[in-house]
DNA sequence: CGGACCGTTGACTCTTGTCAAAGCCAGTGG
DNA sequence: CCACTGGCTTTGACAAGAGTCAACGGTCCG
C-alpha cells in the first residue's frame, strides 16, 4: 500500500519531477503554446500524431470510446505530464480536457530527430512511458479487483498525493472533473460514484464543498478503505 | 474494433515482430538462459531489479497482489516480448510462469550503460515500453467497461491474432494458463470464466477440447462478441 | 487406490447498474 | 430582477450481472 503510493508518486508520474528539476531541457521550450476550452478535443482517436504535448495548466482526460458510447478513461494528465507519446503514427485514443487547460506542443518528427541523435532524450522518452505504464498498471488493478468504496478511495488518496506536491493546504483535494469522468476512469456509474463519495462523507472521511472541493477528514482512514 | 485488432496485433506487441525482424540487436545474444518450471516466478514485487528478460520459450504472466490475496493479472508476456524494463530499482509485480518456459536473462546495468550510449538502443526500449503501454490500456478497457461475454470473447480474439503470425492450423487457440489466471487478468472469478466459456460452447462459436484448447467455429460472431 | 488440483455446474446473494425524478447552480434573456 | 433553461449531481426503487458457497467430476501422479 505504501510502497504504491510511493511509486504512484515518486515515478508514476516522474515528469512532474522532471518539470521542475528541470524544465529547459525537454525541448518543449521551443514549442508552441495552445489553450484548450473545457470539453475541447486536444485530439482524437485515428488522427495523425503530429505533435507531442506538455501539459502546462488544467487536466486532459485521455480514454478510448467503444462503438455504443461506452467510455473508458485510462488517465488523467496533469501540468508537466506528456501526451501523445507512442510508436504509432496516429493516436489511438482522445484527450478532451476537463477544464481550460494550456498545453505546450512540440512535433512529433522534432521530437524524434532529437532522440534519434540524443540518447539522453531517448532515454527520458523511455522514462516517462514507462512511467504512465506504471500508473495503467496501478488502475488496472483497481479497476480488475477492487470495489467501488476502494476505488473511489485510492482515486482519492492518489489525487492527494499528485497535488500535494508543495506544502498545499494538506487535505484538500480539487476534483477538476466531473463524476461522469470520475466514473469513467474508475469503471463505475456516475451514480455509483455519487453514493460512494455521500456514504465517505456519512462516514466523516471525508468533506465535499460544492462538490468539487474534497476535505479529507481521517486520511488513514480514506488509505485503509482504499486497499493494499 | 478492427483498428483495436490492428493495434494489438501489429504494435501491441511490436517485440514479436522485432524479435523475429532483427533477433541478434537488442542486446540480449550476450545474455545467459534460464529455465522456469510452471508457477515458478522469475521474480517478484519488490525484488531487486537486476535483470531485463526476454522471453524465448513459454509464457510468463505479470501479476500484482492485494494484501487480501486478490490477484490482477496485467499482462501475459509470450516468446519475444520483454519483461522487467522500467524506471525503478525494484519490480512492482510478479512475474511467474503459467507454464514451464525458458528466458533470456540481462544485467539492467550493462542494458542501461549500452542504452546511455546507443541512442538506438534506447530508443527501442521506448518502442518496447509504449508497446506495453497500449496493451495495458486496451485491457484496461476491457476490463472497465466490458461484459462477462465481452471481455472474454475479446480474450480469445486478442490470443488468437497474437499467435496467429505464422500460417498456423487458422482458427486453433491454446490456452497455456488457468482458468484463474485468466479471471485474474479479465477481473472475472473462475466461476464465471467457465460459465461464459460454456455458454460460448453452447452457441457453437467455439468448440474446447481437454480444455485448453479453444477451435474458433465462428470468428466472426466472436468479434462481434468482443465488442467495438 | 487415494489425494491434489483443476474445471464445471447449481443455488443463492449482493454489489452495482438501470431507470426515473427531483434538486442545484450558472448562465441567459426577457 | 427573475423566470427559464441546460448541465450536472443526488437520491430512490428496482433489476440484473457477476460473485459466493458448495458439490461433483475428471485427470494426473505418487
Amino acid at each position: 500500500m505504501f510502497s504504491e503510493l510511493v511509486a504512484q508518486d515518486v515515478q508514476g508520474k516522474l515528469p512532474i519531477a522532471a518539470m521542475f528539476c528541470e524544465p529547459q531541457h525537454d525541448g518543449f521550450e521551443r514549442g508552441t503554446i495552445r489553450r484548450v476550452e473545457a470539453k475541447e478535443h486536444v485530439f482524437r482517436e485515428g488522427d495523425p500524431r503530429t505533435h507531442v504535448f506538455r501539459i502546462d495548466e488544467g487536466v486532459i482526460a485521455l480514454s478510448k470510446l467503444l462503438s455504443d458510447g461506452r467510455r473508458q478513461i485510462i488517465d488523467f494528465a496533469y501540468p508537466g505530464d506528456y501526451i501523445g507519446l507512442g510508436v504509432l503514427t496516429d493516436h489511438i485514443f482522445d484527450a478532451q480536457a476537463t477544464c481550460a487547460a494550456k498545453v505546450r506542443c512540440l512535433s512529433t518528427t522534432t521530437l524524434e530527430h532529437d532522440a534519434s541523435r540524443d540518447a539522453g532524450l531517448a532515454l527520458k522518452l523511455y522514462k516517462a512511458v514507462s512511467a504512465e505504464l506504471v500508473a495503467a498498471r496501478s488502475l488496472l488493478v483497481s479497476v480488475g479487483q477492487k470495489t467501488a468504496m476502494e476505488r473511489i478511495a485510492a482515486f482519492l488518496v492518489d489525487l492527494h498525493a499528485r497535488n500535494t506536491q508543495a506544502a498545499d493546504d494538506a487535505d484538500i483535494v480539487k476534483l477538476p472533473m466531473r463524476r461522469s469522468d470520475i466514473g469513467d476512469l474508475l469503471g463505475l456509474t456516475i451514480e455509483t460514484v455519487s453514493r460512494t463519495i455521500t456514504k465517505l462523507r456519512t462516514m466523516r472521511v471525508i468533506d465535499v464543498i460544492n462538490g468539487t472541493e474534497v476535505h479529507i477528514l481521517n486520511s488513514d482512514r480514506l488509505e485503509e478503505l482504499a486497499g493494499a
